[in-house]
RNA sequence: GGAGGGGUGGCUGAGCGGUCGAAAGCGCUGGUCUUGAAAACCAGAGAGGUGAAAGCCUCCCAGGGUUCGAAUCCCUGCCCCUCCGCCA
C-alpha cells in the first residue's frame, strides 16, 4: 500500500499531455488499472488479450530502460546543481568571494537543461503509451471479438402482439413526426427533427425518467456543462486515444462537446477527497450527448438509432470499492426498471471483452426489443470502472478517523438513451392505424393522453 | 469587450533571489489530565518519483525565460475577485 507510480506530480489530471499525472499504483494485482503493467507487465498482458488489446510489453521494458538511465542522469546533474549552489550561497553569507567557485560550475546548466529535456520526452511518450492501455477486464467478461459473442443474461417482457405488418419508426414518423430531411437541410445526416405528438413524447420519456430515478431510485439530480475541457475527458477515458469520435470546438483550447454526461458527472469529483461518509454518491443528469461517429459509416443509416446528437438520461455512481460489482447489478436494475415501467420486452447481455469499452472492466447492456426491426437493440449500457476512472481524476476518498486515501470505483448506466426509447415506445406500441397507444405510465407527462396521432402535425 | 487586483500545504495566511518544502493560526493525529468529553498543556504530521536500503530528486496554478541559485525577477497561458460596458 501507498506504493505510487505517478510519473509526474503536482500536476494531476491537466492537460496538455506533459503536464498530465499518471494516477499512482496503490493495490494488489487484482482489480488494478493497466497502471499494474509497471509492476508487472507479463501478467496483464493476457487479460488484456481478451479484449482484443495487444500490450508490447517489449515496447514497455524498452521505455523503463530508457527511463531508467535518464532519471537517474538527471537527477545526478540536479543534485550537483544543488550542492554548488548551496556552497556559493554559504559562501556569500560568510562574506567570501565567490568568483571562483561560480566559475568552478562551468557548464553545468547546459548538461542539465540537455539532460531534462531528453527526460521530459521520454516521459511524455511514456506517458502516452501507458494512457492509452485500456481497463483490465473482470474475471467473468467472456471472451470475444465482437457483438456476436456477447453472452445473454436474461430476458424480460412480452413481445407485442402485433397482427400486421409492424412499421418501423422511420415510417411511423414519415407524416412529419421524425422529420429526417428537414434535418439534413438545417444540420446533415445523423440528426433528427421530431414535431408534435413525437417531440412531446421525446419530452415526457426525459421527465418521467428522471423523476423515477430522483424519487425510487435515491439519485441526486445534477446539470452540467455540455461543453468540457479536456483534462475532463482524460478522466473518464475518452482521450487521448478517440479524440477522433468527439467534436472538438475549434479555437476553443481543448474544449469538447460532450459525448455522455458521464465526462461531466463524473468529473465532479476529479482531484477530490471524498468524505467516507458521502459514498455512495448517486447522480442521475439528463444532457444532451454528440458524438461524430467516425468510423460508423454505412452503419445504422436508416433512422435514429444512430445519431450525432441525442438525450441520455445518465446514472453515476461513486462507491466504496468492495461495494462496486453489487452496485452494478442494481444500476443495472434502475435502468430495468424503466424498460419495465414502460413496458417494453428487453434482455440483457455482457459484453464480451472485444466489445468492451476502453474504461470499463465489465459492461451490462440492455437491448430492447424493436418489432420494425425485428431484433433487439442496445438501448443501455451499464459498467463498473472500478478505480480506473478514479485513477485518471484522482477522485478519492478518506474515512473520518484520518488514514490513506483510497480510490473510489466509479460506475455509470444510460437509463435510458431518450431517442432509442422513443423509438422502442413508437415501434412496440404501434396501432397500425398511424398512432401509437401511450404507455400508462407516459400519460401524467402526455396531458393524459392514451394515443399518439402521428400523422397530424 | 475595457480597467484594476490576485493564485502559497485540508483551510486562513506570512514569506529581503541563497539551509524555504515554506512562519503563524485554525483544523487533524497521538499523549497528559478527566468517570467520559470539552478546555488546557505536550508531541506529531505535506504530496509524489526513484532505489533493496541509506539516500537522492521533483512539487509554492501551468509552461517558458533570467541566474551559480527562483515561492520570490521577466514573458505567455489558465483560473479567481472587483469595477465599467453588453447581454438570456
Amino acid at each position: 500500500m501507498g506504493h505510487s507510480s505517478g510519473l509526474r506530480d503536482g500536476q494531476r489530471g491537466r492537460l496538455p499531455a506533459r503536464s498530465m499525472a499518471w494516477p499512482a499504483f496503490s493495490g494488489s494485482l487484482t482489480d488494478v488499472g493497466p497502471q499494474a503493467v509497471r509492476q508487472d507487465p507479463d501478467e496483464v498482458a493476457p487479460r488484456l488479450r481478451v479484449r482484443g488489446f495487444i500490450l508490447d510489453t517489449a515496447a514497455f521494458r524498452a521505455f523503463e530502460e530508457e527511463r531508467r538511465q535518464l532519471q537517474s542522469q538527471t537527477e545526478r546533474l540536479q543534485r550537483e546543481r544543488n550542492t554548488r549552489s548551496k556552497a556559493i550561497g554559504a559562501a556569500k553569507a560568510r562574506g567570501e568571494d565567490i568568483a571562483l567557485l561560480v566559475a568552478q560550475v562551468g557548464d553545468l546548466g547546459q548538461r542539465l537543461n540537455a539532460a531534462k529535456a531528453a527526460f521530459n520526452g521520454l516521459q511524455e511518450r511514456l506517458h502516452r503509451f501507458l494512457s492509452e492501455i485500456p481497463n483490465l477486464p473482470d474475471a467473468s467478461v467472456p471472451e470475444g471479438a465482437t457483438e456476436a459473442d456477447n453472452l445473454e443474461l436474461r430476458s424480460w417482457g412480452r413481445m407485442p402482439q402485433i397482427d400486421f405488418e409492424p412499421l418501423d419508426h422511420v415510417d411511423l414518423g414519415a407524416g412529419g413526426a421524425l422529420d429526417f430531411a428537414a434535418a439534413v437541410k438545417i444540420s446533415g445526416a445523423r440528426f433528427v427533427v421530431m414535431k408534435g405528438a413525437a417531440a412531446r413524447l421525446h419530452r415526457a420519456l426525459t421527465q418521467f425518467m428522471l423523476d423515477t430515478h430522483v424519487e425510487e431510485h435515491g439519485y441526486t439530480e445534477v446539470y452540467t456543462p455540455y461543453i468540457v475541457n479536456s483534462a475532463s475527458l482524460f478522466g473518464t477515458g475518452q482521450l487521448p486515444k478517440f479524440a477522433d469520435e468527439q467534436f472538438a470546438i475549434e479555437g476553443a483550447g481543448g474544449m469538447h462537446l460532450i459525448p455522455t454526461a458521464e465526462v461531466p458527472v463524473t468529473n465532479l469529483y476529479r482531484d477530490v477527497i471524498i468524505d467516507a461518509d458521502a459514498l455512495p454518491i448517486r447522480h442521475v443528469c439528463h444532457t444532451p450527448c454528440f458524438r461524430s461517429e467516425a468510423g460508423s459509416y454505412g452503419k445504422d443509416t436508416r433512422g435514429m438509432i444512430r445519431q450525432h446528437q441525442f438525450e441520455k438520461v445518465e446514472l453515476v455512481q461513486l462507491v466504496r470499492p468492495e461495494d462496486s460489482w453489487q452496485v452494478l447489478e442494481e444500476l443495472t436494475g434502475h435502468a430495468e426498471a424503466i424498460l419495465k415501467k414502460l413496458e417494453l420486452p428487453y434482455r440483457t447481455v455482457a459484453l464480451c471483452g472485444g466489445d468492451l469499452g476502453f474504461a470499463a472492466a465489465k459492461t451490462i447492456d440492455l437491448e430492447v426489443w424493436l418489432p420494425g426491426q425485428g431484433r433487439y437493440r442496445e438501448i443501455s449500457s451499464c459498467s463498473n470502472f472500478l478505480d480506473f476512472q478514479a485513477r485518471r481524476m484522482m477522485a478519492r476518498y478518506k474515512d473520518a478517523g484520518g488514514g490513506a486515501s483510497e480510490y473510489v470505483h466509479t460506475l455509470n448506466g444510460s437509463a435510458l438513451a431518450v431517442g432509442r426509447t422513443l423509438v422502442a415506445v413508437l415501434e412496440n406500441f404501434q396501432d397500425g392505424a398511424g398512432g401509437a397507444s401511450v404507455p400508462e405510465v407516459l400519460r401524467p407527462y402526455m396531458g393524459g393522453a392514451a394515443r399518439l396521432d402521428l400523422n397530424t402535425i
